[in-house]
DNA sequence: GCAAATTTGTTCGTATGTATT
DNA sequence: CAATACATACGAACAAATTTG
């Protein structure tokens, strides 16, 4: 009994979400219910569904109660480039119809296009002077009615002049930017480098996919530099940044030779 | 205002702590003076700082104070195969000199060597039945004397009957183990495939990386599962669950030609 | 459409426990 | 041992969101 008592509720509550005793969807008791059977006040209960909340087993809603949390399948995202296993990248080309062909519903925004002067951290990675013309477009992304990713991708002004007119057009590029630039510029991506960092929410994230604004589930943020060729060494020429949040999502990524199943997601 | 006192309050230290007007490792005031401070009672400052410290802005130490967090420059993982830019992978091998050339500490302990019957989710990614006896080596990390990451691998126990017996023995491979395996069985690994998840810490690994217990911060889980050379194709012998506080890590994927210069941690 | 009832969200005040100096 | 600072817990009140009658 080291343990304080919001955490034993905690445990209690949560052996019987984890055996199944109460089902997803399923209301668990209220607040005052649950100060009544364990005999706390009604702070020590909320601090015990929080903590239930903040490893999403629950799921709080005002006016109505406290659930358990749908198991809402995590849906699996290919960063590796061979795309032999049937899983989408997070790219635009084929990103709708894989999502398809696994029997889920996507969706996504006509992309919102801007015109920015380019701050330090997309300057940096682009390898241009801060305050250089870029173009953005933003675009969110939707998997069976639930938003799923936030993307927008920085592409130096350049490209437009150089004849990459569609990057500007608010429009979406069927096909896929990347291969549109291929096509219209013969600018080829041969490689890209992924970073990936996991941390709470920005507020407008928060909003966007519905998430607690109070920092308890994370977002992954993929940051995808893409590589022409050049003199010496590859340069970076796009860099799209990409925010998952971390509840309903997971990534793959294939080295090598591996089977190319499906894989489910996985739990460790 | 439409918002709540303690995010008002939480928002005006969020400044001071952005501006620089408190540097990092700085006290902030303590809950009594910035109840004064700010006219609100000690309950609402409380609120104000978890959610500094849900986004990892703060720590509060017991009995002394609540502190602004060092930027813990983040570590840099390659989880892509391809090891030209000097980033070390996940795996033993060079992990402990890829770590001192970027002029960081690197300690591992002893590994604990157990066996096990496998359950469920490690015989599946193995394909063997679940209850087939395995051996698991776990060891525990650290850079610059913080823990940085819990591994532990399961292979199954055939490997030792086919010759590899230095798996059940509880000392380190220098070489490290797939290298080992290649060389004592001619094992060779031909690719793996790696699942990224975010979740919360279990109790164990919030104790071992001093995390607060209350899920404020994630712990990025790393799946690997090693693959060698099939009749029709690859064969899963070993699986790999490296968890990563997700408050210090970062990871890297390379496709294709990238730049091999040594990459900084991403902001976005 | 509105009012009442229900349920979670926020805030206050207070007391006691526990870790650190 | 004492002082300090955060952690846990209680009780109470009102606000905001939602459902129900």
């Amino acid at each position: 009994m080291a343990d304080p008592m919001y955490r034993t509720i905690a445990q209690e509550l949560q052996d019987e979400i984890l055996s199944g005793t109460v089902q997803p969807g399923d209301q668990i008791p209220t607040e005052l219910e649950l100060r009544d059977k364990y005999s706390a006040s009604r702070n020590t209960i909320r601090d015990a569904v929080k903590w239930l909340a903040s490893r999403g087993l629950v799921e709080t809603k005002p006016g109505q109660g406290t659930f358990v949390k749908q198991n809402v399948k995590p849906f699996l995202t290919l960063l590796s480039r061979d795309l032999e296993s049937g899983l989408s990248g997070i790219e635009g080309q084929g990103w709708f119809q894989d999502v398809k062909e696994r029997d889920r519903i996507p969706f996504a925004t006509v992309p919102l296009v801007e015109v920015q002067a380019a701050p330090r951290h997309i300057a940096q990675r682009l390898r241009i002077p801060v305050g250089t013309q870029i173009i953005i477009r933003r675009q969110e992304r939707h998997i069976d009615r639930t938003p799923f990713a936030l993307q927008s991708t920085a592409y130096p002004m350049e490209l437009h002049h150089m004849g990459a007119t569609r990057l500007l057009v608010a429009e979406d590029v069927p096909e896929g930017t990347v291969t549109y630039l291929e096509e219209r510029l013969g600018l080829r991506e041969i490689g890209h480098r992924d970073r990936i960092l996991v941390r709470a929410p920005r507020e407008d994230e928060a909003r966007f996919f519905k998430l607690p604004d109070d920092g308890r589930v994370s977002v992954v943020s993929v940051v995808r530099t893409g590589y022409r060729a050049g003199d010496n060494e590859p340069v970076p020429f796009r860099v799209t940044f990409t925010v998952f949040p971390a509840d309903r999502n997971q990534f793959v990524i294939n080295s090598g030779n591996v089977p190319n199943d499906l894989p489910e997601p996985a739990e460790g």
